[in-house]
DNA sequence: CGTGTAAGTCATTTCTAAATGACATCGTGC
DNA sequence: GCACGATGTCATTTAGAAATGACTTACACG
């Protein structure tokens, strides 16, 4: 992996010292590398480069890249289902999940990144804690009923395969295919909601 | 991570010289820590000594850690459903999955290794071409029917989630919990296959 | 019984990334 | 406008892993 981003040695004016920005543009710089490069592929001095800042302001402002994980997983996005609409939520799903990657770039990080730090023995542990409460919970309350917890299990299984899918073969579905895909996929959510 | 094997030094007898016998069990442990941590955080002296090998014999038969990669990933196992009932199917995976991990190590571990595999730069290229002949290939000419490849992405996602789920939280099912899931898989599962 | 080659071992080199601390500079408050 | 603290830069140290090549030993074969 090399230099990528803009060298701060290259940038025609200096950043401006703004503590907040600057840990904001690390931050984001951090999430993405960590979701395409997992936790031991994003190296710190590529992180910097990308958010245009010395490699050692981010020891300074996270202690270190274990902190600095930490604080992006904080930062990160939990895939919810908390706010859809019962009677259509797997249609509008599935059709999200059909969609192009580029339309859901931000997500597509954001889910790229859980699994990655989900698949990492230093990072693991932090993830499960934060996956239990903040995506299980809120898909078990939202399903409700008898055997909530089993059944949220099913359906989150399924969210996540389709997620997994989509992430490791970004090949687009078109056309008539599309369709069938976005119709089975709905069909399968929507069965997992009705108690 | 620490060294975990046996040392070679610190074997009774020293191995017996019989390069087959050392090329499968390098292989066998490359899997396991490849499964285990990653590409990246595999390390050949650990592969080395759960092997009871020294570190420098890897690049001797292998030309080094990607090209050890790739001859793990050949003699790796795909998840197949190529030979099951189309009747009961649904039900027999799905009991599989739920089932504790400890009961389908092999499995879980061939999973893990290739869901690793994924999740990496380095190795990812590798699996695609893999995943497409020896997994997506097979589910699509046993699915059959109208809009085969569609269909087997919805299920090769739902399977993929199932895995998924089952290997990031290892915490079993039991009980009630545990039929109620398995009925439900089972039913999204073989819903899948009614053309 | 030797001898040669395949198999295995060891020490060293090379590479790369994280972390550290000394140094420079901005810009804010007085 | 000046001084001091916060912010940013750079050079160096430390650490750890892959790769390399010279060396040693076992075993098969004559």
């Amino acid at each position: 992996m090399t230099y990528t981003g803009t060298l701060a040695s290259e940038r025609s004016a200096p950043r401006k010292r703004d503590a907040e920005a600057t840990r904001a543009a690390i931050l984001a710089a951090a999430k993405h590398q960590f979701a395409k490069c997992g936790f031991d592929g994003a190296y710190l001095r590529d992180i910097a480069s990308e958010a245009g800042v010395d490699a050692a302001l981010i020891n300074r402002y996270f202690g270190g890249k274990e902190g600095l994980f930490q604080a992006a997983l904080k930062d990160s996005m939990f895939p919810s289902v908390a706010h859809w609409d019962r009677k259509t939520f797997g249609y509008e799903l599935a059709k999200l999940m059909a969609g192009h990657a580029h339309q859901n770039l931000e997500r597509t990080h954001a889910f790229a990144f859980l699994l990655q730090a989900a698949t990492n023995p230093t990072t693991a542990p932090m993830l499960n804690v934060a996956v239990q409460k903040r995506f299980m919970g809120p898909i078990r309350e939202w399903i409700g009923g008898p055997h909530a917890a089993a059944r949220a299990r099913v359906m989150a299984s399924v969210i996540i395969g389709l997620l997994v899918e989509r992430l490791i073969r970004d090949e687009a579905l078109k056309g008539e295919e599309r369709d069938v895909f976005i119709e089975r996929a709905a069909t399968v959510l929507q069965s997992l909601v009705a108690s």
